[in-house]
DNA sequence: ACCCAGGTGGCCC
DNA sequence: GGGCCACATGGG
């Protein structure tokens, strides 16, 4: 099957503009962010991070120092907000205590940072290189589930692709580029935001018309 | 009144 | 390694 990822990546420039973000400023909030977006919509999520920043728990270090019930109370409207509360609370106690600081964590090399993260609990993969590649700005392909629904219903790909096999088919075709990989992403969330929610695509869908498989459904 | 959302971990086979 | 399940609020 021939994908044609950098035809795809150019119309959703085309449609999109560049977009290279991820929704937070400072490392602390895209780690936060990273965990409270887990099944979440963001605008949930966005309530969440209001509240954590109100009460000045916007941070690591104060979420390694807080309640875990007043964090409760903060990221309730993300959802699942006792786990979440819990694992927030862990992980940033966690990266204090062995790493003294977030940016501690965030300077150890590319791989070892990922292998780390995962040993944390209510860190999976897709949050991992979330984290390596918008917090500490390192390499790493982020996969989620706009990303392999799009490549289900834009090339025909199977939905059930697993994580790994789907990073290693971006990463065997694109050239390593941290900037690169960044807006990629970001072009599938949008894209998944405003589009690729049904079959067949939209008619204005920027992803029509790139292959003879968006055409025929 | 449904259904879904930028996952993860536990348990079972 | 894979298939199911709990976790939970807010918006369409």
């Amino acid at each position: 099957m021939r994908t044609n990822l950098y035809d795809l990546y150019a119309r959703l420039r085309e449609r999109f503009g560049y977009l290279d973000w991820w929704p937070g400023d400072t490392a602390d909030e895209i780690v936060i962010g990273a965990v409270l977006t887990q099944q979440t919509a963001w605008t949930n999520v966005e309530k969440a991070i209001a509240n954590l920043k109100r009460e000045r728990l916007l941070s690591i270090a104060a979420i390694s120092r807080a309640k875990v019930q007043r964090l409760e109370r903060c990221v309730r409207p993300s959802g699942y907000y006792r786990q979440k509360a819990r694992r927030l609370k862990g992980i940033s106690a966690r990266i204090m205590d062995e790493y003294g600081s977030l940016d501690g964590l965030l300077s150890l090399p590319g791989t070892e940072l990922r292998k780390t993260l995962l040993g944390f609990h209510g860190i999976g993969k897709e949050t991992a290189d979330s984290i390596v590649l918008y917090a500490a700005n390192k390499m790493a392909f982020v996969v989620d589930a706009y990303t392999i629904r799009a490549m289900s219903r834009i090339y025909g790909m199977d939905s059930g692709t697993k994580y790994d096999d789907m990073q290693r088919y971006f990463t065997d075709r694109l050239r390593p580029s941290i900037r690169l990989y960044k807006d990629m992403h970001a072009q599938f969330v949008e894209l998944g935001k405003n589009y690729c929610r049904t079959r067949p695509l939209c008619a204005d869908c920027p992803a029509n018309r790139i292959c003879a498989y968006s055409r025929n459904m």
